[in-house]
DNA sequence: CCTGGCCTTGACGCCCACGTCAACGATTAC
DNA sequence: GTAATCGTTGACGTGGGCGTCAAGGCCAGG
C-alpha cells in the first residue's frame, strides 16, 4: 500500500509517516515512480508506535519496541530493551504522578485558604445557613 | 535595586526579567542611564510569579495574581480571578494525574505481562524457589 | 488533452519559557 | 587609562512532533 492509505489505516498523517522514516524508525521501500511502498508488517510497527505514543512515550522509546517486531518477535514487548523501557517508564511516571499529586495538594490548600480569608468572611461550603 | 541584583535574590537569571517585561508582567522603572530599577514591591510579585511558575501555572495564569498584588492586596489570591485560576488548575490537575494513573496501570499491567511471557518461563518475583 | 487526486522533496511555522550570543554603552575599581 | 563588571537591545537557538505551504511529478478517468 501507499502512504496515503497506511496513514488513513492507522489514524494518523502522511506527515508523521515521512518524519517517522526521517528518524529511521519507519523506513520504506519504494517502486519505480519513487513512491513509498509499505505492507501489513509496517502497519504492525506504526501501531505499535502510536500504542507507545499515545503512551506518552518519546519517539526514542518507541525504537527498541519497533526492532524488536522487526526481528521477528510476535510482540514488540518480548524484548529485554523493550522491558527496560517500561520499566524506566514506570519510574518517571511514578516520580511525576507523585509530584502532581504534591503540587496538587498545595494548590488545594493556597484555594482553601485563601477562600477562608475573603472578604465577607469565610464561605460555609454545602452547608445550611439558616 | 537593579536586575541582576533582583534576579540573585529571587534565584533567577536577568533574561527571565527581561522576558516577564517583555510579557507585560513586571514592567520595570528606568533610571537616567536606560537601567532598569526594581524595588521590594517587584520581589514579591516576582516570588509569586516564581512560586506559580514551580507549581507549573503557566506565565498568563499568574497575570491575575500578579494585578492582585498590585493593586494593594497582601496575596496574590486575594481576589477572584486567582481563585477562578487555582479551581480550573485544580480540575486540570486532577484529569492529568487521573489519565497519568491510568498509563501507569496500563504500563505495569504490559509489563507483567511480558515478563511473564519471557523465553524461559515467567521469572517468580521475591519467592522462595526451593 | 485536461482535471483532479495522489505522490515527491524542501523548508518554514508552532508552542513556551527562556538560553545564549553579538555588539555596544555605563559604571566602578585600581 | 583601562580593565572588569554591570547594563542595554536585538535576534537566533532549543526541544518534540509534527502542521502547513510551495513547487512540482505521476497516473487514472472522461
Amino acid at each position: 500500500m501507499r502512504i496515503g492509505e497506511l496513514a488513513a489505516r492507522a489514524g494518523t498523517t502522511t506527515r508523521t509517516l515521512r518524519y517517522y522514516e526521517s528518524r529511521g524508525l519507519l523506513p520504506a521501500r519504494r517502486v519505480g515512480n519513487g513512491y513509498r511502498t509499505y505492507d501489513e508488517d509496517d502497519l504492525r510497527l506504526l501501531e505499535q508506535i502510536r500504542t507507545l505514543q499515545d503512551f506518552g512515550f518519546d519517539l526514542e522509546e518507541t525504537r527498541p519496541f519497533v526492532e524488536c517486531l522487526r526481528s521477528g518477535h510476535l510482540e514488540g514487548d518480548a524484548c529485554p530493551a523493550s522491558l527496560a523501557v517500561y520499566r524506566r517508564k514506570l519510574t518517571e511516571l511514578d516520580a511525576l504522578i507523585s509530584d502532581l499529586n504534591a503540587v496538587r495538594a498545595q494548590v488545594g490548600a493556597q484555594l482553601t485558604r485563601a477562600e477562608a480569608s475573603l472578604p465577607g468572611g469565610p464561605e460555609p461550603r454545602c452547608e445550611l445557613t439558616g
